[in-house]
RNA sequence: GGGGAAUUAGCUCAGCUGGCUAGAGCGUACGAUUCACAUUCGUAAGGUCACAGGUUCAAGCCCUGUAUUCCCCACCA
């Protein structure tokens, strides 16, 4: 006996997935080759579908570590690489680590700081040298995690993010969008962290309503609102609705810039709300993105007047130098003193934050390269319109379509080293008028290149990281235009429903501009993990749930099983250690399910029986004798494409025909649920079957009756169908077991059971039986703590058949026939003639709660009859449901006879 | 302002194409039991499916409206 007593998950998990990986079994069993250009490409494109699965990993941090988030997403993606594994599809699931740009140079920055130094003493090929090792030294806590998690997922083709093949396909795609003239440089307004001095993408921005004051500053005659008083030295306009009564005298008048020399226009605008404030609003263009349209569309001057580093540059040298807080105080002060301010209030509005140091972002003009995605997005649109992509949940297709529409040009340059170089380089050499201002070249290891005589210098930025990533379906899968892989399009991609816009669009984008196909023929987008009372984890609230902890505590199994149930797609669900631990419980069933059937192997191999023994029945005194085959059960003869290593079974009694529907059923249902990606579905139905069926039914009548090959072929079933959802548990059994080889990880999925319907369904009736004799026996207790009553039954063949397990299952202490007139309490529910022999007196105290079931029953029968008498069911109702409801009307009647003869017999 | 979602048992959630006498886990109550498993077994209580209309033979599900909650986008001088 191997089997422990509990399932210890530390002692196994490790070594199983080292096993594996020393097997090689996470690698793709038909490696990718490319399409014969040979043939017509359409039978490949066909046989593709069937036999290749692919799936790739949205890369965790490289030197980070797994948050819950990640622990979903791997619980998601790993039951779908192991269950298509296990169904025979080559399947690859390539894992990814992120350079992630932005968070580990803020973490690469924090800590030059605390060692005394800063950005500006390096050169940025110095910074991203010294990232490069920072990271190098941080790695790998991620890859271990993924490990412990179970990710199958083939090591040999983890991909990095600034891995050599990345980076030149991402040079290959800004190149042709050069040469497309999707590229281009421009001078905008974007959002700027004075404090990591760096633009973002709308995307990025974090907006949070904050309190704030607007102040009403005497433009002369026209009194301006703004809650920005420090920019306006900035200021080159006053705006008003062209709409606005108050003000139409005064448009194309000028006013005095309070604090300066200067005269300023007065202009008509829609953005202008005459609702708002005074309704005459001050332009600054180089500051506000509105002022910014408001400024172009006037042909304004653009003054900048807030530096980079949040200082205050081109202004009366009274407030030059001065932070943007410093001279709002300053600014103030002066305008009350010389009597421009005339007014304040407090108000709410938003603000635009960083979202990972909290600062004010500051609009700044900066040049910047974008990329014109109107084609992009319509592209990405047509083919999403065309349904090529199944979303689920379904409905963020339109979310999706809808965001495209209104997407404005994508602002890819980063002040940030550590990431891709921009392999643009600008001209240096004045005298070279006819050569172009930018070149594209791909040596960005050189800060300086020469070409026909003329000097370029690399641009200093890099690559936004969703620049890059946007084409991580087309990299993971080697992906190129002389080998197109089998593997791309991806069969689905996984990922958080709150990057759908930043990751998923631009791959839908990307992949199209690439390869022309879409990146994924499935989205799945899985919601938030929110902590038990539906609360977003944070550590500021210190409800952050650690995945790796949880694994520790239960297993990763237990971990999978929980985070999967509840869950559905696309919705911020709670969590709770609550579901690990009924995780955690089922590992220790099935562990002990195990145990059970083992020992009852090694029992009968110790006993020297021929390893295709046929059951054998449990006689009252706990000896064995052999059960001869019955003909008329309908043995059933395990056919040779089932043969696992079990060998083929018989079925010998109504529980053994009815556990083979039941695992068929399950398994079926599974199939269904994985197809429908319901995970949560999947992970009840096996719950069911293992627990409430396969132990509760089955294993308590194989007490009785042990049928060996069975107990085999179906403890196979179930481990290889609950396998992707816990794969550690499943393979420790797996390797446990005495007749078990090679490792269930690559085993077959199980196919259909053969078993006798009729027989099945007859258990159904014992398991009626059963049910009524415990919940009467526990009724009738009720003071009389759980006495228990013999059990008498009048010429039944199923009960006399059965007389061994209703008694285990029951407990009451004797089954006999009834000789004579009926006697006791007659159990009404199953129609037999079976009664609990219970004294007079109980009886009479139970005559209550007979007249209350009586009467319940009645109801329902009233609702029957209502329904069929109503002429409109009857014609318009499918006729299956409308003999249903008949069928349901004589067993309701009958019942109700069968409960009104009990109550006369008392 | 635009878009999306949720509302079902004390809690967390299922309920798919309308057929429902609305389910599960956890929790609660009562009971059992010591060689597969106390990480166990049995039984039970617990619901006006947010509200109001409508469609239908039939509505938790479809339609209209209302309320509450959440998320995303845009705007907020």
């Amino acid at each position: 006996m191997k089997f422990a007593s509990s399932y210890e998950p530390n002692q196994y998990e490790a070594d199983i997935y080292a096993a594996w990986e020393a097997a090689g079994a996470f690698n793709p069993v038909v490696p990718a080759v490319p399409i014969d250009n040979n043939s017509d490409g359409i039978d490949d494109r066909f046989e593709k579908n069937g036999r290749y699965y692919s799936i790739v990993m949205p890369p965790p941090n490289a030197n980070g570590n797994l948050h819950i988030g990640h622990g979903l997403t791997v619980a998601l993606e790993d039951s779908l690489t192991r269950y298509h594994r296990l169904k025979g599809e080559s399947t690859w699931y390539v894992p990814g680590a992120d350079h992630a740009g932005f968070e580990t140079w803020v973490v690469y920055e924090k800590a030059l700081e605390k060692d005394g130094h800063t950005r500006f003493e390096f050169s940025r090929d110095e910074l991203y040298a010294r990232v490069w090792d920072f990271v190098q030294m941080q790695r790998g806590n991620m890859e271990l995690q993924l490990r412990a998690l179970g990710a199958s997922c083939s090591w040999d083709d983890l991909t990095f993010t600034l891995d050599e093949n990345v980076v030149d396909r991402v040079y290959t795609t800004f190149e042709k969008m050069w040469n497309d003239g999707l590229i281009y440089r421009g001078e905008k307004l974007v959002n700027f962290c004075p404090k990591h001095q760096t633009a973002f993408a709308d995307i990025e921005v974090e907006h949070k309503d904050e309190k704030g004051t607007l102040w009403e500053l005497a433009y002369d005659d026209i009194i301006v609102s703004t809650t920005r008083p420090e920019t306006l030295f900035g200021d080159t306009a006053v705006a008003v609705n062209p709409e606005d009564e108050r003000y139409q005298h005064l448009i194309g008048k000028t006013v005095h810039l309070p604090l300066t020399n200067r005269e300023i226009p007065i202009i008509a605008d829609e953005h202008a709300d005459p609702e708002y404030g005074t309704g005459a609003v001050k332009i600054t263009p180089a500051h506000d993105f509105d002022d910014f349209e408001v400024g172009n569309r006037h042909n304004l001057e653009r003054i900048q007047v807030i530096s980079e580093d949040g200082h205050m540059i081109n202004v009366p040298e009274k407030y030059e130098g001065l932070t943007t807080e410093e001279c709002r105080k300053q600014v103030l002060k002066d305008l009350k003193d010389q009597g421009y301010l005339k007014g304040e209030k407090k108000i709410v509005h938003s603000v635009a934050h960083c979202y990972k140091c909290g600062t004010v972002l500051e609009p700044m003009l900066k040049e910047q390269w974008f990329i014109d995605v109107e084609k992009l997005a319509k592209t990405a649109i047509e083919h999403l319109e065309r349904d090529e992509i199944k979303f689920h949940p379904e409905n963020k297709k339109r979310v999706l379509i809808n965001y495209l529409k209104n997407l404005k040009d994508w602002n890819i340059s980063r002040q940030i080293p550590w990431g891709i170089a921009i392999p643009m380089f600008r001209k240096v050499t004045a005298e070279a008028t006819d050569e172009p201002d930018w070149i594209f070249d791909r040596r960005t290891n050189l800060t300086e290149i020469e070409k026909s005589g003329v000097t370029y210098v690399r641009d200093e930025d890099t690559f936004d990281t969703w620049f890059s990533s946007s084409h991580w379906p087309i990299v993971c899968t080697d992906w190129s235009e002389e080998n197109p892989t089998p593997y791309y399009p991806l069969n689905v991609m996984e990922t958080g429903a709150d990057i759908l816009f930043a990751w998923v669009a631009r791959m839908i984008m990307m992949g199209l501009y690439v390869t022309g196909e879409v990146p994924f023929k499935e989205v799945y987008l899985h919601g938030l993990v929110l902590d038990e009372h539906g609360q977003k984890m944070s550590k500021s609230k210190g409800n952050v749930i650690n995945p790796m902890e949880l694994v520790a505590k239960y297993g990763s199994d237990a971990f999978r099983l929980g985070i999967l149930r509840g869950r559905s797609a696309g919705m911020n669900q709670a969590f709770s250690e609550n579901s690990v631990v009924s995780g955690r419980n089922l590992c220790n069933k099935l562990w002990n399910i195990s145990r059970l059937i083992q020992s009852i192997i090694d029992e009968d191999e110790n006993e020297g029986a021929p390893e295709n023994a046929l059951s054998r029945s449990i006689n009252d005194n706990g000896s064995f004798t052999e059960r001869p085959s019955p003909a008329t059960a309908g043995a059933r003869e395990r056919s040779e494409k089932d043969a696992f290593l079990a060998p083929t079974y018989t079925t010998l009694n109504q529980g053994e025909d009815w556990i083979c529907r039941e695992i068929n059923d399950c398994i079926s249902q599974l199939e269904t649920d994985m197809k429908e990606y319901r995970f949560a579905e999947a992970v009840e139905t096996l719950y069911q079957t293992i627990w409430d069926k396969y132990a509760d039914w089955f294993l308590e009548s194989q007490k009785i009756y042990r049928n060996v090959p069975l107990l085999k072929i179906t403890l196979e079933h179930l481990l290889i169908a609950l396998h992707p959802f816990a794969p550690f548990l499943t393979e420790a059994i797996w390797q446990n077991l005495s007749w078990t080889d090679g490792f269930i990880m690559t085993a077959k999925w199980p196919s259909e059971l053969n078993f006798d319907p009729m027989t099945a369904e007859q258990f159904e009736n014992i398991r009626t039986i059963v049910s009524e004799i415990r919940t009467t026996s526990q009724a009738l207790s009720g003071t009389n703590k759980s006495k228990k009553y013999p059990l008498l039954y009048d010429n039944d063949s199923l009960v006399e058949d059965n007389i061994l397990l209703i008694k285990t299952l029951t407990r009451v202490p004797d089954i006999n026939p009834l000789n004579g007139a009926p006697r006791g309490l007659r159990l009404a529910l199953a129609n037999h003639e079976i009664y609990l022999d219970v004294p007079e007196q109980t009886v009479k105290d139970y005559k209550d709660a007979l007249t209350e079931k009586i009467l319940a029953v009645g109801r329902e029968l009233d609702a029957l009859n209502l329904r069929m008498s109503n002429p409109n069911y009857v014609e318009r109702a499918p006729e299956h449901l409308v003999k249903e409801t008949r069928d349901q009307i004589k067993e309701k009647q009958a019942l109700i006879d069968r409960l009104k003869a009990q109550q006369e017999l008392i």
